[in-house]
DNA sequence: ACCTGATATATAGCATTGCTACTTATGAAC
DNA sequence: GTTCATAAGTAGCAATGCTATATATCAGGT
């Protein structure tokens, strides 16, 4: 995939892949390259800046744990990232909607 | 629209402007202002400087007219830019099958 | 013991890209 | 003569994802 197409919808697929249950940010990446039949294969210093930014948005929280002696950071959604969710899943069907329609020539629909 | 969406999909949606016969930047905004109802309203500081980049690309080439009095850069494309808008229509269906399924939390159908 | 590979997180610095804000210029309408 | 639509352009910014690199643990093979 070219890197700049990802650009402004990885938070979307980063909160969607939270929304099932608390996950670290090792499994997120493996998750999405399951989901994607290896398409989507996120580098780590794609992910783990990502899950900063938005734990420090107030859309996830994250706690430390210690599994297998390996220590991880799990995150989970909040309320916030629940509905920021909800938006950015709108956004996206409109956004999707209109390039679609623009790569097609023809007119777009008007959302809703 | 947010800002960040469109990064990455801008030079194809340009091209696809391009592709029904040659335009003049500011026929390419209000072309994609009415296709989209309003909702893609690029700014000019977007526009010019995309179409220069896609010139430098060699994607398509531009040459100076005069209609009315004002002056008018008109674009068209290049062989290689109808073949990159073939690619790139391709890369958007594959991204966007992706992100969808990314986000409806389903298994993303392996491209053809 | 040693090495490799998978697991797990992190950061510095970079490149790209679209946007904001501003400038210049013509023609039409009022 | 002022305002609006038409037409093109640039400087500088902010955001964002990536590359490259570092650290650390554990399992498996030799």
């Amino acid at each position: 995939m070219r890197a700049e197409e990802l650009k402004g919808h990885l938070d979307a697929v980063l909160l969607a892949a939270l929304e099932d249950g608390p996950r670290h940010g090792y499994a997120v990446i493996e998750s999405l390259r399951q989901n994607t039949g290896g398409r989507l294969d996120l580098p780590t210093g794609t992910i783990y800046p990502a899950l900063r930014r938005l734990e420090q948005a107030g859309l996830i929280t994250g706690s430390w744990s210690v599994v297998g002696g390996r220590r991880r950071r799990e995150y989970r959604l909040t309320a916030a990232g629940t509905r920021a969710l909800t938006g950015k899943r709108a956004d996206w069907l409109d956004f999707s909607a209109m390039v679609s329609a623009a790569l097609e020539g023809r007119p777009c629909p008007s959302p809703v």
